[in-house]
DNA sequence: TTCCAGGCGTATC
DNA sequence: GATACGCATGGA
């Protein structure tokens, strides 16, 4: 467990390998806003306030409890130093690292990471956080997928989600009747994983693969959207380096933040 | 006005 | 199995 001293009613602690523009505004979460202080944000119906300065961070008034949460959260226990130096032997993936060097891999929950991708297909981001945040708002938190059941799309009417709410309604039906038991997607082999995601109406492979990288963190599941195919194409038309191996989906994100943000 | 956004379902060949 | 097209919504 992550060392860390209390502060009042804050918890301080340091952190290398860690910058919350980059973690927070990279694309894998979509419910974090920056503010004069930090970033303001949630998961499920838990919320936090966080600061930095440097490589020291706190998170406002927070027990010892919500500590571990957000320690697991934020993947604190993972050297990220170590995952970037290895990448590093990669030319690409050397400015990749370099210019998004405080990303690191949410642990996201799977149900809120699985709607949340739902809704971010043939999408901008501004309008994925407004989708997410109106879903929040009818249900005070995200909504675990049970309390959706009974949801139709006059439920859904105010999200303004457009055509992705009859998917919505269809994955909480699949995941409420059993047709998709995401406990047991966890131990699937990826392909597999990915298949039995897809059963859902609005998941195809991009969708499966965001869910598995960032609700199951499955740092091996790879998402290529419009912007990593061009950089499939643009460097590694040959299939990914060697270093890649086994973490194709972190270094997925110090790509695709790059190559977003015009570095690459 | 037209185009595009962390895609996908469907029709057609 | 590959490719083309429509899809809700809203900002550029």
């Amino acid at each position: 467990m992550k060392k860390y001293i209390v502060k009042g009613r804050d918890i301080v602690f340091t952190q290398p390998d860690f910058d919350l523009d980059h973690t927070l505004d990279c694309g894998q979460a979509f419910r974090w806003e920056k503010t004069e202080g930090g970033y303001v944000g949630a998961v499920g119906r838990k919320e936090l306030r966080i600061s930095q300065d440097g490589d020291t961070f706190t998170l406002h008034d927070v027990s010892e409890d919500g500590f571990a949460f957000w320690s697991d959260y934020f993947d604190l226990d993972t050297d990220y130093g170590e995952i970037k130096k290895r990448l590093s032997t990669d030319s690409t993936l050397e400015k990749a690292c370099a210019y998004g060097s405080g990303i690191r891999l949410l642990r996201q929950p799977a149900e809120e990471t699985l709607l949340s991708f739902i809704i971010s297909q043939n999408n901008n981001i501004p309008r994925i956080k407004g989708i997410i945040s109106r879903l929040c708002d009818i249900y005070g938190g995200f909504p675990e997928a049970s309390e959706m059941t009974g949801a139709d799309v006059d439920t859904l009417a105010p999200l303004r989600a457009g055509f992705r709410a009859k998917y919505l309604i269809d994955c909480v039906q699949k995941l409420h009747d059993g047709t998709v038991d995401l406990g047991a997607v966890r131990s699937m082999p990826l392909d597999e994983a990915a298949a039995a995601l897809m059963q859902i109406k609005g998941v195809g492979i991009k969708v499966a693969m965001c869910t598995l990288l960032f609700g199951f963190h499955r740092t091996d599941a790879y998402p290529v959207d419009v912007w990593m195919k061009r950089v499939n194409e643009n460097f590694y038309p040959d299939g990914l380096p060697e270093c890649t191996r086994g973490i194709e989906g972190i270094a997925q994100q110090y790509l695709f933040y790059a190559i977003r943000n015009g570095v690459l």
